[in-house]
DNA sequence: ATCTATTAATAATC
DNA sequence: TGATTATTAATAGAT
């Protein structure tokens, strides 16, 4: 009885044609990310070249994503609710652009410091297991049969811990911090403030909104 | 006779921070590019998914430009002309949005073809050559010698990439006893993701257009 | 939502 | 403005 453990090696990506997609579900995959690379092209063109941009994207049986500069903005917004009108729109809530736009940004700054965290953990298994046996700071030149024995071990090694054990280090339990999660005003501020000091795409400018709209 | 041949190695694309360019320049062409690049990746969406995509860029100092899909693009054509009056749009040609969008699309798919076909004769030549070996998921116990020499190589090459990042990792390894925010100033990179939750089915699309107006 | 393997976009340079 | 190339960033496919 053969039983092969198959390396479940996701496959990666793949080039695809540019046509449209009929599967439902992968069409609206490839919506929500492709919307979400959209809209950060547009935010880091905005900061790198001091330039107006404004978004819209949507399908008839979704929703109205916009993000855009403050003036293209209100434009655009003055616009959809001007020109939609054969489809009302409703606003469940009737956010100000100013709201919208700090209730999406915190959502991305959160988000960032998450997946930072996420390497930063990342980067400290891998550490942590290649300095138990420091083939990293060896003249690999120099190796002989039997140091080469010795690294292939200890590649069996780090391969198997890493197998073993990343996924569960890195998803869980070595964070210094509860807190970030709960999000209390105070993490949240912390992690914005943190974030601040290098990645700030939103500096130099008065501010972005994303919204959509039910219709 | 000492003669090295020095690689002019013209350094590929480096990693920048989202902030504003200052050079006039750099900033002109980063722009460039980048509008080129949200207008094709809107042009996908729109094709890929039946989605409406309305895309405004511009800068005060340059032209505008458009793209959209016929519906959203009227709306924002119309909004342009209205909104911008200050500084009023003049269309040196007066072209309706469907000529432009023809124009625009074929122009994309000349140039693709084009890289198409000198893409495929160059991996004609190059098909005999890459040969890269993934040693990481070779099974280490069956290595030969040839094979140790090509992990030698590897190793090498691993450590020169990551040798820049080699202190980051042992501060990061230091880690889980500190406070996350503490621990890594200076850190902060390359995470910048969007992703969001969404919404179901699309429907119904037709053209695009992508338009400037000196102004 | 997550995770890779790849492809695509693009910063630097000429 | 247009190539080139080394890298980074985006993302298709599978979980």
């Amino acid at each position: 009885m053969v039983n092969q453990t198959i390396k479940s090696t996701t496959l990666g990506r793949k080039k695809i044609e540019i046509k449209k997609i009929d599967d439902k579900s992968s069409k609206q995959v490839t919506f929500s990310k492709r919307r979400g690379g959209i809209f950060k092209k547009a935010s880091e063109i905005c900061v790198l070249c001091n330039a107006q941009v404004a978004v819209i994207v949507f399908c008839p049986a979704e929703k109205v994503f916009c993000f855009g500069h403050p003036d293209a903005e209100t434009v655009l917004n003055r616009n959809l609710n001007y020109s939609l009108e054969s489809e009302p729109v409703k606003q469940d809530h009737p956010l100000s652009f100013e709201q919208l736009n700090k209730e999406y940004e915190e959502k991305l700054k959160v988000r960032e410091k998450e997946k930072q965290r996420l390497t930063e953990i990342e980067n400290a298994v891998k550490d942590g297991i290649h300095r138990s046996w420091d083939w990293w700071n060896q003249p690999i030149d120099e190796m002989n049969a039997q140091e080469l024995e010795g690294i292939m071990e200890a590649m069996k090694e780090m391969r198997k811990n890493l197998a073993e054990r990343a996924d569960q280090m890195m998803r869980a339990s070595l964070w210094p911090s509860q807190s970030f999660y709960e999000a209390t005003p105070t993490s949240v501020a912390a992690a914005r403030n943190y974030g601040d000091g290098l990645g700030n795409q939103f500096e130099g400018l008065s501010g972005y909104g994303c919204q959509n709209f039910g219709f």
